[in-house]
DNA sequence: CACTTGACCTGTCCGC
DNA sequence: TGCGGACAGGTCAAGT
């Protein structure tokens, strides 16, 4: 589910929601969901003080006084969802997914001192969520290899063409969901930025024209910055930090659209499967290209 | 090494 | 209605 938009919308969320409280206990009931010792939860996390709430690929990170961190991944249908001590218990924003809390798919409660919550829900338990120094985040397997963040300045045209070079032989839609190449796009962005290119996804890097790979450069920025105004994809699952829906996909142009008329060229809009993945894309407008 | 495929889980939807 | 199978937005490990 979440891609960077939507773990970029649940960051400022938190941001606004849950820095300077003081937790003051925390539940879990799946040991993989959040894998640490009770010591450390004891010594680092009760009573220590959030400071910070930062975003790193589609990893969130939540910075605490005791220079030990918070680091959850959302994977597929992971939520972070803040509950004050008013809307606890009590029901849940109009246009919300979520009601009462916890429910059947919370694997965390966090409480703070001043009676809110925060809970981390994950249907299908792919999600993690575990507490480490916040020095030794860099050195996770993930941060070591992860590829420049789209949004920020260093990601110009020629970065991106830097980068896609060492992929040369790879379909162009495998190469931008590899996190190493590119951080934060997932199924939903790929296919979007790839139709608004007018790019086939299961064109070799190789074969794809310089001119196209420079327009998908900015198709990239663009509609990773147009989802994070409309506050996200939600497809099934995804919501933000306070149970809030995004509407992203209704401006989408492929994504989970098959059927529909391409607004382009009016072809219907197919279904295919790429790189083990569903994959949205208009025959027509989008050019498979080989030499 | 570059690249692709299957596994991790639960829930839902679709066809018989 | 009931049941089996395919599929779902992400990442790793293990395979070719």
């Amino acid at each position: 589910m979440p891609e960077l938009p939507e773990v970029e919308t649940v960051k400022r969320g938190l941001e606004r929601l849950i820095v300077g409280k003081t937790i003051k206990s925390v539940d879990y009931d799946w040991a993989k969901s959040f894998p640490n010792s009770n010591n450390d939860v004891q010594q680092f996390l009760i009573d220590s003080k959030i400071t910070k709430v930062r975003r790193r690929a589609k990893v969130l990170i939540i910075d605490l006084d005791t220079n030990y961190s918070l680091v959850t991944h959302l994977k597929m249908t992971g939520q972070l969802v803040f509950r004050g001590d008013k809307s606890f218990g009590s029901g849940h924003p109009n246009d919300s997914l979520v009601g009462k809390l916890p429910d059947k798919s919370t694997r965390v409660t966090i409480d703070f001192t001043d009676g809110s919550k925060l809970f981390f829900n994950d249907q299908r338990k792919f999600g993690w969520c575990r507490l480490l120094p916040t020095d030794e985040i860099k050195n996770l397997p993930f941060f070591q290899k992860v590829g420049p963040e789209p949004l920020e300045k260093e990601f110009t045209a020629q970065a991106l063409l830097k980068r896609l070079d060492r992929r040369k032989n790879s379909m162009i839609k495998a190469v931008l969901l590899d996190q190493s190449v590119l951080a934060g796009i997932g199924n939903i962005y790929a296919d979007e930025a790839l139709f608004m290119s007018g790019i086939h996804p299961e064109s070799r890097v190789a074969n794809v024209p310089k001119s196209k790979l420079i327009n998908l450069h900015g198709n990239i920025v663009d509609v990773l910055q147009t989802s994070i105004n409309s506050g996200g994809s939600t497809d099934k699952n995804y919501i933000d930090a306070e149970g809030r829906k995004g509407s992203f996909l209704t401006f989408a142009k492929v994504f989970r659209r098959e059927g529909l008329p391409c607004e382009n060229c009016t072809n219907d809009i197919v279904k295919i499967r790429v790189a083990g993945r569903g994959t949205h894309i208009c025959v027509k407008c989008q050019v498979y290209n080989e030499h």
